[in-house]
DNA sequence: TTAATATATGAGTATATAGTTATATAATAT
DNA sequence: ATATTATATAACTATATACTCATATATTAA
């Protein structure tokens, strides 16, 4: 299962143009700007003017980023007046961050350690 | 145990220094010309001219590519008389792409699905 | 209708970086 | 020492894109 998995892996990443999906997907989340708007919808879904406030990001900048993200699926909308609701749509994005955060984590952990 | 993971990643987030340094981490793996050197080296490692020739890509360019994924831990390297071997180095590379991949599988099959 | 508010977008600038070419560095062999 | 080979790097160009400012497009209210 595990070598499965792995050579499942290693196809998917032939295809060029798969790799440049993937490559774009990785390039989304690859944005502090965008993964502060990410850190904020991870508590629920919230208005394009709740983000442009807890990021103190301009306007403009926030809802252009909220548009790429939502164009590659990673977020989804949800219109309701005059307001836009955005939500973490991808669950993938998560796991991503949990895994990203971990290695950041324990590679800052080392490097301290390596003062000692 | 999983709200305390949650948590922890929210904490992380939280920090402007450690989303910068988590930005930098998918931002490494945002271009197809270093997905196209990590799954090079998936099956073991590589030096420089063997991945100049799985790549297809200039010496020069694969190895600052190298270069720049060895600065962040990614990759480790191997000096051996005149050649350089790389190997992976932060093992949580297997783990996202294996969740990128299947994220871009599933959304590839979606659309698919979708058209009918 | 006009006004007010929330979000999106066009146009511009500034910056980061991928890729190239030429050359430097380092290790081995003759 | 000189030549050869593998890798790294300096300098440059081209391109992508983050950000800003101004304005357009809804949507609701008066």
């Amino acid at each position: 299962m595990k070598s499965n998995k792995q050579s499942q892996l290693a196809r998917d990443l032939k295809s060029d143009a798969f790799i440049v999906k993937v490559a774009e997907r990785f390039k989304m989340l690859g944005e502090p700007m965008r993964l502060k708007l990410i850190q904020s919808l991870m508590s629920g879904e919230r208005t394009v003017g709740e983000l442009v406030q807890s990021t103190g990001a301009a306007q403009a900048n926030v809802s252009r980023h909220l548009n790429h993200l939502t164009q590659v699926g990673l977020l989804g909308r949800r219109k309701a007046g005059l307001h836009v609701y955005y939500h973490i749509e991808d669950e993938s994005i998560y796991g991503l961050c949990e895994l990203v955060c971990g290695s950041v984590r324990a590679q800052a952990k080392a490097e301290l350690e390596a003062l000692n």
